[in-house]
RNA sequence: GGGCUCUUAGCUCAGUUGGUUAGAGCGCUUCGUUUACACCGAAGAGGUCAGAGGUUCGAAUCCUCUAGGGCCCACCA
């Protein structure tokens, strides 16, 4: 054995055995009864990143479990990511001077197909190299087609069930990169914004927006502000630029009589806010700013001009009739900016498919506070249910090729939406929707969609899940929808458990991004500490949820560990002369076997302790108590078994205390080996020669 | 504005249902090496647990307030 573990001879090597083997498969427990986790699906062109590396503790539950005889499925997938990949494609294009409106959507679909391809696999071995017991024979891709198939039959489901509709809606539009973004993708940012106070008859009313005036279908004041009292119910007359006009005055709880002037006027299809007012008081959406940016023929001689142009048009000749009372130029709000080319987010009236979520938020809700679903650390269950109070129907269709396509059909001549499970109607008539569906509806239906669609039987064997672990950061946008579209589709909740891990930020504590060059690739930690270090140190000393900083010092220790390992292991191969034939290492031995061959007391104390161990690290790992059930072994493998114990035997080393040494040693691996496969697995091998395999032995009980 | 979370040793963080002298890693000090490991061992220094008040026999832990940091959500015409 060499003096120091090196984890570059072993890792791959380790790893393709147990593939090989087929040791990743739930079959290998035959008998056993199922636990499954679904791995979040990760970018299918995406890389390894920290986010990935936490599923480390996914990987801990597994094997576990596996070893304690269940029939253990770990289920890997990719996720097309619809707007992040084509966004990602799209800036490849720009790079040999094209863009996606050179070429038709079904040519732009195979092309991101291929590309993404090409690169799908390079996660698939970033996760292996992480040492991850994923039974890849059961990798599933959200454009698989028997995947695609079920999405649409779900679309289909809910659209028969009254749970889908198609509205015009004030969606948040992007005229540059022509798409709609859901709330969750919008960015926001402080920006300066002159505030003008327009004159609208006898009324003085701010607005950022006068461009927007054209399609102003009321003004609106306080119902209680005596100010207005007069006004309200009634029609005022007023000037504007493009001549004299009649408008409602509306009396509307939602309006701050402390805001400006206490009047604002009311553009139903411009702003959210005046949409939901809109519809309170029927009035009518008049579109002036186009799709394209542009002001369109309701906007009389602005017609044709590009947004902020008409604006400051607009206000100039405004000023010149005198019909600007004043500005305020210090003004600053927020607005929502397209988080893909940061350009300002214009609300714009359009037909898009909506799942009404109010009956599948209620059921979600009830499946957690009843229990079914538990949810761990518990604070964020607050968050859960904050957010499914509160929800707005779920838009779903998205403007991009890079997707599933909606199968839903308009007939050309009347206007009528057929929606289907993936085959066109029949007759010439029929024009398929150009839209595709949000990457989180069909992410949403995971666990169904993969147990459906791996093997006959797995769904009836593996679902429900029994934890989904993933970054508390989608909570909202996946974990909720999963709940949601899980209770729908099977009447059952996807998932017993939901357990969160925290973000991974850089040595400073500051968020890896790549806008800020922090990014550092776990593949290269790897690489130099190994992959069990790498492991560990996410682990180790950092409460299940809460976030950490990448630790320098803490991949230190876990590397110093695993040759700590390595080097217990050594000393005990030094001495293998010292053993008799007559004691076999054995998996199964029981306590009280053990203890009739222990002579000196020590052994017999350290026996006991052992056994202690076992039955804590037990109980932390059935808690998701990670940290604890590290620490607990590290300190106790280190100080009290290497330091204390090793030392002690040493002295006085005949066979009975090497056998129990060796059968203590074997039960310290096997317990630490859901953290650090790797060197335990190795360890393993080289000291006893076995044909078997470590991690899928049974799991120290002393039964 | 609403919600969540954090503030513990020089640094990074643990501290499980409140229970004796508050822990770890790294760093620091002193000592140690004829073979398991210097990626080691032994010993040690270092904390008024952000501040104030309260509950309690007992508070880092529970409650209230204050200060500071972080995150999420909503709204801002």
């Amino acid at each position: 054995m060499d003096k120091v573990y090196d984890n570059k001879k072993t890792e791959a090597k380790i790893y393709k055995e147990w593939e090989e083997k087929g040791l990743f498969k739930p079959e290998i427990n035959p008998k056993g009864k199922p636990y499954t986790i679904i791995l979040p699906p990760p970018n299918a062109n995406g890389a390894l990143h920290f986010g990935h590396a936490m599923f480390t503790v996914e990987d801990i539950l597994i094997r576990y479990h596996r070893m304690r005889g269940h029939a253990a499925l770990w289920l890997p997938g990719t996720d097309h990511a619809g707007i992040e990949t084509q966004f990602v494609f799209e800036k490849k294009l720009k790079e040999i001077g094209k863009s996606r409106f050179d070429y038709d959507q079904e040519t732009l679909y195979q092309m991101i197909w291929d590309y993404v391809e090409t690169n799908k696999g390079g996660i698939e071995d970033q996760l292996r190299k992480l040492g991850f017991s994923l039974d890849w024979s059961r990798r599933k891709y959200t454009l698989d087609k028997d995947i695609v198939k079920l999405v649409y039959k779900t679309f289909k489901k809910m659209f028969d069930d009254g749970l889908i509709y198609r509205g015009q809606r004030l969606v948040n539009y992007c005229t540059f990169d022509g798409t709609s973004f859901s709330d969750l993708e919008i960015t926001y940012e402080e920006r300066n914004s002159p505030l003008y106070y327009i004159k609208y008859g006898p009324l003085v009313l701010a607005t950022t927006r006068p461009e927007t005036k054209f399609g102003d279908t009321a003004v609106a004041v306080n119902p209680k502000d005596i100010r207005y009292q007069q006004y309200i119910g009634q029609e005022i007359e007023i000037e504007t630029v493009l001549g004299r006009a009649r408008i409602k005055v509306i009396g509307d709880e939602s309006v701050d009589p402390e805001f400006g002037t206490g009047a604002v006027k009311i553009t139903p299809a411009h702003d959210f806010n005046d949409f939901e007012v809109g519809k309170r008081h029927n009035l009518e959406m008049k579109q002036v700013i186009g799709f394209d940016g542009k002001m369109n023929g309701l906007a009389g001689k602005y017609q044709g001009m590009y947004i902020k142009q008409a604006r400051k048009e607009v206000v100039q000749d405004m000023q010149k009739k005198g019909l600007i009372d004043h500005i305020d130029h210090e003004y600053v709000h927020r607005i929502g900016l397209c988080y893909k080319c940061k350009n300002v987010l214009e609300p714009l009236p359009m037909e898009q498919w909506f799942i009404k979520v109010k009956p599948l938020a209620e059921k979600a809700i009830k499946v957690v506070k009843k229990g079914k679903i538990k949810i761990y650390p518990k604070s964020f269950e607050a968050w859960y249910f904050n957010w499914l109070e509160n929800l707005r129907d779920w838009n779903i269709s998205r403007q991009i090729v890079w997707g599933i396509r909606i199968p839903a059909w308009k007939n050309k001549n009347t206007g009528e939406w057929k929606v289907t499970d993936g085959e066109a109607p029949p007759g010439n008539d029929w024009e398929q929707d150009k839209d595709t569906f949000d990457t989180w509806f069909s992410s949403g239906q995971w666990p169904y969609l993969t147990l459906q669609t791996t093997r006959s039987g797995d769904f009836k064997e593996f679902y429900p899940t029994d934890v989904m672990e993933t970054a508390y950061d989608i909570l909202r946008a996946w974990v909720s929808r999963m709940v949601m579209l899980g209770l729908y589709l099977t009447d059952e909740v996807p998932f017993k458990n939901v357990l969160f891990h925290g973000l991974v930020n850089d040595p400073y504590g500051k968020k890896m991004s790549k806008s800020k060059g922090n990014v550092i690739n776990p593949l290269e930690l790897i690489d130099q500490y190994g992959a069990d270090a790498v492991r560990f140190a996410l682990i180790y000393g950092n409460a299940t949820g809460n976030d950490q900083s990448l630790s320098y010092s803490k991949l230190d220790a876990a590397r110093k560990f695993t040759n700590k390992l390595w080097n217990m292991a050594r000393f005990i191969n030094m001495k293998r002369e010292i053993r008799n034939s007559k004691f076999e290492i054995r998996n199964n031995l029981t306590r009280k076997q053990l203890e009739d061959l222990a002579v000196h007391k020590n052994d017999k104390e350290m026996i006991e302790r052992t056994e202690k161990l076992a039955q804590e690290i037990t109980r932390l790992l059935d808690k998701y108590d990670f940290n604890h059930a590290a620490q607990n072994l590290y300190d106790f493998i280190w100080h009290e078994f290497a330091d204390k114990y090793i030392e002690d035997v040493k002295g006085r080393i005949d066979e009975n205390s090497y056998f129990i040494l060796n059968t203590l040693f074997l039960i310290l691996l096997k317990l630490l080996h859901p953290f650090m496969p790797f060197v335990t697995e190795d360890i393993y091998k080289t000291l006893w020669g076995k044909e078997d395999y470590l991690m899928v032995s049974n799991w120290p009980s002393f039964v």
